[in-house]
DNA sequence: ATATAATGTCCAAAATGTTTGACATTGAGC
DNA sequence: GCTCAATGTCAAACATTTTGGACATTATAT
């Protein structure tokens, strides 16, 4: 009777990339640099293969000049 | 001649107590549930020992139903 | 005074995010 | 053709977040 309800973890959405080459002319090597990560990270990020920390993501939004839910969002059910 | 810039990693600071307290009547250990998570890890984020994984913040913050940045900020030169 | 709920602490292990270095692929320009 | 910058991949180390269990403190209620 299994009355264990599992929370779904949910999956983290983000428009990095969108934002990056529209907004700016970084490279993903750039960006990474000016918020403290590496490229291999910001790749890894932009390809949704997981999400960033807190912090890498508000120093993200805060290099854009943008609101963090217009980087970010959630989607409760993903993956 | 140190031209390495050092990115701080700067500080996640959140209400999650205030509101907590103020809009739910939910024990730690009951929001912990309801999140998905230990009522030891709501304790330590409230308590600002770390922050939490993207994942967990929109699960508290849509559990609230309170924009995000209600809850979370960010202080780029903290601790 | 003792019972109970809520909060807090500590610790080791597990899970997740990040780095480092190396190498492969793609596209643009010469 | 070739070169070069940008992007992507992989694996091993490392750092941070999360868990589970045990135990302590505080306040409230009986």
């Amino acid at each position: 009777m299994s009355k264990l309800k599992k929370i779904p973890k949910g999956k983290v959405l983000n428009c990095i990339r969108r934002i990056r080459l529209a907004r700016t002319n970084l490279t993903q090597a750039e960006l990474g640099k000016l918020v403290g990560a590496t490229r291999q990270t910001i790749i890894a990020i932009e390809a949704g293969k997981y999400a960033p920390s807190m912090e890498l993501a508000f120093r993200i939004v805060r290099e854009f000049e943008v609101p963090f839910d217009e980087v970010f969002s959630f989607d409760p059910d993903g993956s």
